[in-house]
DNA sequence: TGCAAGCAATTAACATGTTAACTATACTCA
DNA sequence: TGAGTATAGTTAACATGTTAATTGCTTGCA
């Protein structure tokens, strides 16, 4: 494939040098973007995934724990140790689906909805730093370019 | 190009709507070439981490810690639990550093070498029928973008 | 020299990732 | 209607992510 792929890689008789790994370089570039937001999340005594779960929650008035998971992108343990700990800070309370007892309806209290409104300011802030340094078109073209990765590969919904 | 962005905003009015989160879509991206690799990894009983050090490993006779940890973006703590399972499984063996006392040198022994030379052949196969599904020109496009954010906002090295 | 500062590796503590099992409820169709 | 199947949420067990503290060694410099 390509001459830059072929001059990048390296005379391992099995693999490619282990920088052309695609998951290696999404992570890494993920934790570059993530290394700006965790600590102004650190000092709202949030992790990065609480944050999804709040922002989540913060669009909707309700939501049960499968859209919930869905949109934030979690696994439903790792969910349900977040809802678990954010009922206890009394940030979301929950209720009882009308017609399916299965399902829990879960909602940001006004305490929850406060905290929200306190960190998203800065999170806006750290998300236009980003795009001004990256650059506005590329960081289009990335947005467009993971989109069209996912759905090729089948990723996130139902494959 | 602004107007996929714009269309895709929602009436919030703290927060774009997640599904712009950067982090979240290169976690989505991640996660869609992951759950090609996990399966086969699994049947070899290693995780997504460990082959990740098998692999740095196999590149090298010998790597001290800290090379280890950068190449394989681990961080330490991660890396000294996968080293000690790694030589109990009598993988890898480790030996001094000729001029400093404080770091560790490590190398793949004979059945470490053979479990990579096993598991590779199959990663490379995997590789190939993603690069197939999304396209060789394509993918050399998200590792550009990639690495130029990376580069752009510090991620990895010293900053 | 000798001591302060720095570094490599480990350990600790807690949160999340991942898979599997489990409980309770809902659905399906013979 | 009722046994079998599917789904929502939780729990369990183990591996990794993240930050902070610790230990032992090295270096810089007064």
């Amino acid at each position: 494939m390509s001459a830059s792929l072929a001059r990048r890689a390296r005379a391992s008789d099995f693999l490619r040098d282990i920088e052309l790994s695609l998951p290696l370089q999404l992570l890494k570039a993920r934790e570059a973007a993530m290394a700006r937001f965790r600590p102004m999340l650190r000092g709202h005594h949030l992790t990065e995934q609480q944050w999804r779960v709040l922002r989540v929650l913060a669009a909707s008035a309700t939501l049960d724990g499968r859209e919930l998971a869905r949109r934030s992108f979690l696994l439903a343990p790792s969910l349900t140790r977040i809802l678990q700990y954010f009922e206890m800070q009394k940030l979301i309370k929950r209720s009882a689906h009308a017609s399916d007892q299965r399902r829990v309806l879960f909602a940001l209290t006004a305490k929850g909805r406060r905290l929200f409104e306190q960190v998203a300011p800065h999170a806006e802030a750290l998300y236009a730093a980003i795009a001004s340094e990256f650059g506005g078109q590329k960081l289009e073209s990335l947005y467009e370019l993971l989109a069209e990765f996912s759905a090729a590969l089948g990723g996130g919904e139902g494959e």
